[in-house]
DNA sequence: ATCAATTTATTTTTAAAACTTATAAAAGGC
DNA sequence: GCCTTTTATAAGTTTTAAAAATAAATTGAT
């Protein structure tokens, strides 16, 4: 039984006639004799009564009909779904990113993949660099954004942009009046940072301990939006990824370039490296919209 | 795409190997790579990750795997049982029959037509013979047994045997002494019939007008084997369908030919020109089995 | 790093199947 | 009974599918 066959069959049958049928499969008479011929022997019976003058359904015709109909409406139904899938007229795509990207960055390349591919649903999960890079490798998204990671395993990185710490101070404090700053002098006040397992957190403390240098902690927050507005309203100064430094000003912070050292870390695009067609897709926006964010 | 593409990429994806497939699917690995190209050429787009050393899903080939799976099992689902209905190995047939066959004859066919096809289920309507014409014509049933119609309509009707009306008297009466008997003297005893709309009723009716006889009816029933009883508790004589002399019988009644005129009618199969399988071989087992009742 | 072994891709050839045109046969309507 | 309509059959052509042979690529071993 193939598939032809079984088309030729719901045309014969619902028109009762070969002649109608053919038009309607752009096949010739003769073809279509075969066809259900074929279809017939290899059923082991007769599905269709057929004279020169009327074509009707035998009982076991009759019981194929509805079985033929559901099963090619099916069939046509998967085969069109893949198809959209394909054509990125149809899917659903998952996305973790670090909270910094997340809300940064992501929105702006979003608008951008939408106005491409509306039918494409899509999911963020936004959560911190270590669980990112874990919900990729268990596939619960296929894609995710975060810091470059130490080992990929099997996973694929590509890098987006580097990206520098900044120093986020208030907007009343002194140091604003300078184009760059020292570390060793940002580290004289009070310091508001990331609580563990910040992966921002770690980075720092990582850098500047081989600078013979320590964080002096006075508040600690999970939320960069909390750090900022906390260092607005001069609680302390703080120190982030430059991906940030938009949503900082918008809290009420300044920010400042960091020097001695410069610490910096890459941004990359994390999967595995079977990509969907909507991965991919997004993928190529991103590579294409984000840049690396400056202080202008 | 079609079935073959369809099992091609099915084997491929559960042994994650050509090679493997290859021997699963009785074909060469040329032929499976052309299945798997075909068949992603006409979705439009890649399903398979391969290469010298491996093979994996896309995320597409990994959302089309369950869909491939159940569209296969479905049409292998669907393709086994119109075999096994071509070869009755399974099916359902409804039978309506007159009462008078029904409990008489009709079980002895089914004996022998289980025997022969135990997978059929069959139902029995055992319906009056008007209603056994109007089943088959509704297609309520796809067969009938009935006394031979006026006007078959579309209908087919092929005779069984004649059935030859057989006087009905108690074991008490003296009448039991003859070999056969003239309508004129049982008609001289209390008649007990059935009650209309039975056909055996208006066909005796009928054709005793003809010969300017009427029935001197005592008593009517529903049942025939409650007319049989009465007849043997001595309550009166009747005459019934000779397919009902067993019946009589063991009801304790006696039965006589009768003559002057002789009545009769054609027993045969009610059913439209087609037939499915299962219908036709019970067709053929009741030509079999089904034989003229004799008093003998 | 090179080579052997394994696995998929490509090419070529052959066979089969499917389709079309032409023709035949059958059945209902006039 | 003949004509028209409709399906079946036959023959020839094209297309498709399969297999054998070969190539290419990748991994693991030496």
């Amino acid at each position: 039984m193939t598939v032809k066959q079984l088309r030729a069959f719901l045309a014969v049958a619902q028109t009762l006639s070969f002649t109608q049928a053919c038009e309607r499969l752009h096949l010739s008479q003769p073809a279509l004799s075969l066809a259900i011929k074929g279809l017939e022997e290899s059923l082991g019976g007769k599905l269709l009564i057929r004279s020169t003058r009327s074509v009707r359904l035998t009982p076991e015709g009759e019981s194929l009909l509805p079985l033929a109909k559901h099963l090619l409406a099916q069939w046509d139904n998967t085969e069109e779904r893949l198809r959209q899938r394909f054509t990125l007229q149809l899917g659903r795509l998952s996305v973790a990113a670090m909270p910094a990207f997340a809300c940064n960055l992501l929105p702006a390349a979003l608008v951008k993949f939408r106005q491409q591919y509306p039918k494409i649903n899509i999911t963020v999960h936004d959560v911190i660099n270590e669980e990112v890079t874990e919900m990729v490798r268990s596939r619960q998204v296929e894609m995710g954004i975060a810091f470059s990671p130490e080992g990929t395993g099997s996973l694929l990185f590509t890098p987006l942009f580097e990206d520098h710490f900044v120093a986020v101070v208030p907007p009343t404090s002194k140091l604003i009046q300078s184009t760059q700053l020292a570390w060793s002098t940002l580290l004289s006040h009070d310091f508001i940072t990331l609580q563990r397992p910040s992966m921002v957190r770690r980075l720092l403390e990582q850098e500047l301990r081989k600078q013979h240098m320590e964080l002096p902690v006075a508040f600690e927050s999970h939320q960069l939006s909390t750090v900022g507005r906390m260092v607005a309203d001069g609680l302390g100064v703080s120190a982030v990824p430059s991906m940030c430094i938009r949503q900082m000003h918008e809290l009420g912070a300044r920010c400042i370039p960091l020097t001695a050292p410069a610490i910096s870390c890459r941004v990359g695009i994390l999967t595995h490296q079977e990509l969907s067609v909507a991965a991919h897709a997004l993928r190529t926006v991103l590579l294409k919209t984000v840049q690396a964010p400056s202080l202008t």
